[in-house]
DNA sequence: TTAAACTATGCAAGTTTTTGCATATTTAGT
DNA sequence: ACTAAATATGCAAAAACTTGCATAGTTTAA
């Protein structure tokens, strides 16, 4: 299980509250790791009896409270030792592709329109990435090779979207004949 | 939820035991919906609790008896008004992205090296897509068209793993330099 | 000014998935 | 002759994840 170690790595560059994190997992890490909001607080609160990370209570004006959390030297040696280890490969559990495969019971408009909707959140978040990509890419050679390793994992979105999007328009066009 | 939907689309194809349909999930289903035995056993029983599907006790000679499961008339409809709502987008969830991320903990070589691990199996995936696809693309034009919707999955499979190979290609680059 | 969205967290209950154990026969390889 | 792998299924418990509800203040846009 790795919800665990997503939120430590996020935690180990730097503290945030379970909203913060929620965020995170929203923009960058989003793209290869999901988590709801009561899976975030829930770990957090494991995490902190386990004694990997600390937290401490945040006034702020206007705003409620924040219990901001950071991680611990046991934190870090634990998330460290993940490191080395293999980690698993990777489940992949994808509806869409069940339905398509299954398809012949339905009329191939449905499938189509379905394929069209996944096409623009997809299209969506590959214009995002690149975004992202661009940013980086006008960064100083030294902050590039700071964030190298998140650059890595960001090209993986970009080339994964990519070949999805490939795919999706060589899939409408084999079922529109 | 569509373990009970894969299942559904397997057992409208022809009747199987849960045996049966672990090998399918490994094999044709297997590259884009995952489920361990007791998954699909408990999933089985469940499904015929609803009715969605019947089971008979088949005996056989040299073998352990098989409980082949049959989609009924109810079962079919469930799967067909699935087919017709939106499925939701996919939830990525991917342990060696995390690890790259936060692989600025460890050393580079680690991170090689699983790449390479990985590098392998995408690899050996690949082939045996390849292979399947080969096999399907020497079938004549109507057996094409039968099989044309599962095709369409197949081919997500390729350019899929065709991407990510490019992507591990890449990223080992970045990496070493 | 009113509704919606954002910030911020959490309980409780339910569902799904994983893990560990358990059984029993056959077949293929060494 | 022995071992491992394949065939075939399942219970029980634990862990992980989802869903529904709940609270409460702030900001933003119609």
């Amino acid at each position: 299980m790795s919800l665990k170690h997503a939120i430590l790595v996020l935690l180990e560059t730097e503290p945030s509250s379970g909203y913060d994190l929620l965020k995170q997992f929203k923009n960058s890490l989003g793209y290869f790791w999901n988590a709801k909001h009561q899976q975030i607080y829930q770990q957090l609160k494991h995490l902190s009896s386990e004694g990997l990370i600390e937290c401490r209570l945040e006034k702020q004006a206007g705003k409620p409270d924040k219990k901001v959390y950071k991680i611990t030297t046991s934190g870090v040696t634990e998330l460290s030792s993940w490191l080395t280890e293999p980690v698993s490969p990777n489940k992949i559990n994808d509806a869409l592709l069940v339905k398509i495969y299954g398809g012949h019971l339905t009329l191939s408009r449905n499938l189509l329109s379905e394929l069209e909707d996944h096409l623009i959140l997809h299209q969506t978040t590959l214009l995002q990435l690149k975004e992202i990509e661009h940013k980086y890419l006008s960064l100083s050679k030294n902050l590039q090779k700071k964030y190298q390793l998140p650059y890595i994992t960001l090209r993986r979105g970009i080339l994964g979207e990519e070949a999805w999007l490939q795919w999706a328009n060589e899939a409408i066009k084999m079922i529109k004949k």
